[in-house]
DNA sequence: CCACTGAATATAAAATAATATATTCATAGT
DNA sequence: ACTATGAATATATTATTTTATATTCAGTGG
């Protein structure tokens, strides 16, 4: 036996498993898909798994990239156009989000789960969600900046706080409880909020 | 028997079950505090505790609104100080909030289960914060509005919108993955951002 | 009639036993 | 030497029983 179904190379193999994966997770969860079930979707022993997974963890994990991956260039393509000013690329990146996480969370049954169980395990993917869509809010602030119609004095800490204020509209917990409509108009006077700010404009 | 322990009133023994609920279930919980342990701890038959309290669950809900109303008092008192422009109150409000939410997590062991029962058994509940959070922020907007250093078109959506960025200062699960220093760091970056907004000022 | 209780019940929690699963490893085929 | 497997094990999940608890209510003593 020299190599796993039609000699395939290892980072094939490793997709054929994570796209087993994925069906997995996001209809199942993490706690209830089996290796053995990922092990039998792509026709390979569950010890063998091992080989290009170091354990269910990590396959979660790579699963969980994919995702960013994946949201972020969704939201890329949406802020391509090239008529937003910042305050437009902004909003639009805010509400992409909203909508990308309140889709997740009705599309896929058990996305719920999934999330949890990252967040429990692997605090490295919290980091890395956070870090992937920061990278692409300090591109929009930057822009601001550039057109001199922002001003930033630190680019990361700004980031950071207006991330803070959007936990609302990315945690579960928070968005089962409204409509997108609702959540929709809460996060629209937000985002005024801290583009005008309470400051009265001469 | 014609009454409960030396002629109390009513309220009286609604009150001695509060207290005796309030030290078991910041200390257990809900789940675990029985209603045979706060019987006992008046000194009464588990039975007769039903003639004051519907339900565990109503005691619950008296035990939430008793702690509202104290943490309020306690924010009006940091309040009060005359010296505070809007911007100082909103500050100290803020802040104030979330030194408050974070002592209690810190102190109360249990704090956090009673929080999780209570969302979950009782929106009402949810609700009524976020009244008695929100109608002290619309002081402190009305203040900044008459003098006239802000502006506010509608003080409730403006209200709900910060309270809504403010989730992260108020949910124990994202409180726990930060110290106070860390926190307080980044509500204040928010406030500032919330105050002056992106926007150039000329 | 009123304030209260103890037994009764239906439900939820804990403890336990039974099962399934993640991970390892010695071994086999190529 | 490389790829893969099945058996072994320790851990986690599920199913089951047992126990505890919330709630009700008929009844008791004043």
């Amino acid at each position: 036996m020299k190599r796993f179904l039609c000699e395939k190379t290892d980072d094939e193999v490793r997709k054929a498993i994570l796209d087993a994966a994925e069906k997995r997770f996001k209809q199942y969860g993490f706690k209830k898909t089996a290796m053995s079930e990922l092990a039998e979707d792509v026709g390979m022993s569950t010890s063998n798994l091992y080989r290009y997974f170091s354990s269910k963890l990590d396959i979660a994990e790579a699963f969980a990239l994919r995702c960013f991956a994946e949201k972020e260039i969704g939201l890329q393509l949406l802020l391509e156009k090239p008529l937003d000013s910042a305050v437009d690329s902004l909003v639009v990146y805010a509400k992409g989000l909203l909508q990308y996480n309140f889709d997740q969370l009705y599309v896929y049954p058990a996305i719920n789960d999934m999330i949890m169980a990252l967040c429990e395990a692997s605090s490295e993917m919290v980091d890395k969600k956070r870090e992937g869509e920061l990278s692409i809010l300090k591109v929009i602030l930057k822009k601001g900046q550039e057109e001199k119609c922002w001003e930033i004095d630190d680019l990361d800490e700004t980031g950071l706080a207006i991330m803070a204020s959007w936990v609302m509209f990315s945690t579960p917990t928070f968005m089962r409880h409204q409509t997108l409509e609702q959540l929709e108009k809460r996060l629209s006077n937000l985002l005024n909020l801290i583009i005008t700010g309470l400051k009265v404009r001469e």
